[in-house]
DNA sequence: GCGGTGAGTGTAAACGCTTACAATCACTGT
DNA sequence: ACAGTGATTGTAAGCGTTTACACTCACCGC
């Protein structure tokens, strides 16, 4: 307690520990030490630390903090785009999670640039000089950059991402596409595609490849076989929707049932069919994957999915982790529902 | 499992600004110096710095930086709510400026809890010390949060405010929606309602006030007015929407022309129609301001504002400041564009 | 009595940068 | 010649934390 000379905070300096620590009577050591949980403070010093701060409205630098090796206060949350709906809830939830427990959120949109994408996973080293951990949003990972990120010091969560070595939570996306298309069945359809399953350079894989796989099973089941015909790659957008609509009716051919990605790709649809003077339920049955605001408005029968709940989780799960949970990865699957609204209904059979 | 990491490249070490001065044959302070483009160093001494820099992969830590005094190369991105269109679209547009300026977003919803907006505004010091500046995304603030703000070090800009002592930029709201309810009365329509013009403790203010003046002002010109009747006070979004035009349909009488205070709310007002066997527009002429990626899903003749054309521009302004531009603070508006679709259309007079 | 133990506390050295201030050096005008 | 000047560079003192390590005391079993 001798080498703490007085030191007057003025009006417009923040307390620092050291005011604390003459404030209270003890050492900037043990302060630390009481201001964070950590063990061996007497009960005794715990309260006049407490005191102490509370009375000059002592906070914690983070930048000193963060620079003495301490955590950085902060996660990144890496999206694949930030501006559709899906993740924008997402974010906000996970957001709302972390700004509870004090730690600043990092958006990162990967925007679809391959720069972007590369700056963040070529050089974690800088990322994990500024947060202490990552939230991924719905981003589809080369085996490459899972390696990269479960070797770097950040802690990592994820949402709608199997098979990775850390916390992961989603839904059942084969289960919930199975869900769409076995309705569809059993309204007695005989004739389904499935549109907007996106595509990337390794192929359909990711939530669009579960989905068709659930389609292509829910199918099977029914013994009813998949023509490649009926299998529209496209992006799972309102564009992407539009589109594959649009191929449909001009070129391969109306199907009685319709399994959308997602019900942004099923607006996309609506709009199509519309232009062509045709509508659902009407000429087909049309179903998706998400429930989003519009769909009440649209009257779309989809299977929701809760979008802030699985962020909000997975986001918790990386605050655990942060707060030194240790044990194996998890892996959470939340349920989902079948809204069922005005796009399906039983064909009506042509005599 | 975490099971096998590669321990020497997790432990390996950054270079610091010591490594760069000791390659370069220069001393930390000349590096420091260089690196940060400021005045009184040799263009040779330049050149080494740079080399030296680039061959080590030199990065400088934002956490020591910060510590010293300088900046923190982040700001925070603050709105009101992250789930709607508009706000995705803004933060995504802001968040892609700062990250081509090398700086982090940190995302602060604000989500209609008092208590976050109070831990933000009321301590403006605490933010300050992990932020540079603020960018503030259709924040409506109070006379005291402007004050706070502008007396805070923070550097801030904002979008969609007005009246403030910083860079801002938005729309005309007025001009729009007079745009918007000129487009009505030229249509031919007798009877107008405004749809879901939001209210606060203050009265309708901000956004939703210039719209409505914009309205009123329009209908004005043409003699008309505007029966108090005929403002629907609701949020402007989907459910206030819905629940404006329910509240016309059932209580208080269809006019022939509607304007809703943005798309969403028209969107609401839409299915609030249907749900009444009426549509636009057949039944009523509806506009909006906006044009969300539904608007031409649903065939919404609106006012387009560009959205991330604003939320980027105030994020370049906000990214100048930081960079030491002086001057008064700039207002800026950017032009709307109206879109005829296909719910706004003549009357057909009654015999 | 005596080394051993462990909880509670303090000392001081990092952490990697910024920045007053001092130092150097070539020119300048007188 | 010589103090003065301005451009360039170096020295070293912080910035506010964390943390390895040392220290002080009961208190223990023997």
């Amino acid at each position: 307690m001798k080498g703490l000379r007085p030191c007057s905070l003025t009006e417009r300096n923040r307390a620092t520990i050291r005011d604390v620590a003459l404030l209270s009577g003890l050492s900037i050591c043990t302060v630390s030490r009481a201001l964070r949980g950590l063990p061996n403070v007497s009960e005794d010093a715990q309260r006049r630390v407490e005191d102490a701060a509370s009375k000059l409205g002592y906070r914690a630098s983070s930048a000193a903090a963060r620079l003495a090796g301490g955590r950085t206060g902060s996660v990144a949350i890496i999206v694949p785009r930030a501006t559709t709906w899906f993740f924008a809830e997402a974010v906000e939830a996970a957001e709302e999670v972390f700004a509870d427990s004090g730690l600043d959120s990092v958006l990162i949109s990967l925007r679809g640039r391959a720069d972007v994408r590369e700056r963040i996973f070529g050089d974690l080293d800088a990322l994990a000089q500024r947060v202490d951990g990552v939230l991924l949003l719905g981003v589809d990972l080369g085996d490459d950059e899972v390696e990269a990120l479960a070797a770097s010091p950040l802690e990592v969560a994820s949402m709608g991402l199997s098979g990775v070595p850390w916390d992961t939570v989603g839904i059942d996306d084969v289960r919930a596409a199975h869900a769409a298309t076995s309705h569809l069945v059993g309204l007695g359809h005989g004739d389904f595609a499935i549109l907007a399953v996106g595509e990337d350079d390794r192929g359909t894989v990711g939530t669009s490849g579960d989905r068709l796989a659930g389609f292509t099973q829910a199918l099977a089941e029914h013994h009813l076989e998949v023509h490649p015909d009926r299998i529209i790659k496209e992006p799972s957008s309102i564009e992407g929707g539009y589109r594959a609509m649009t191929e449909l009716i001009d070129n391969r051919g109306l199907p009685e049932a319709v399994f959308a990605a997602c019900d942004e790709a099923a607006f996309g649809a609506l709009k199509a069919l519309r232009e062509h003077g045709l509508s659902a339920p009407k000429d087909v049955s049309l179903i998706a994957i998400d429930d989003h605001p519009m769909s009440t408005v649209l009257g779309l029968t989809t299977v929701a999915q809760p979008v802030a709940d699985q962020a909000a989780f997975a986001a918790d799960l990386l605050t655990e982790r942060l707060q030194g949970r240790a044990g194996e990865p998890q892996v959470h699957r939340l349920p989902v529902t079948l809204i069922e609204r005005k796009t399906t209904r039983r064909p009506r059979r042509q005599p």
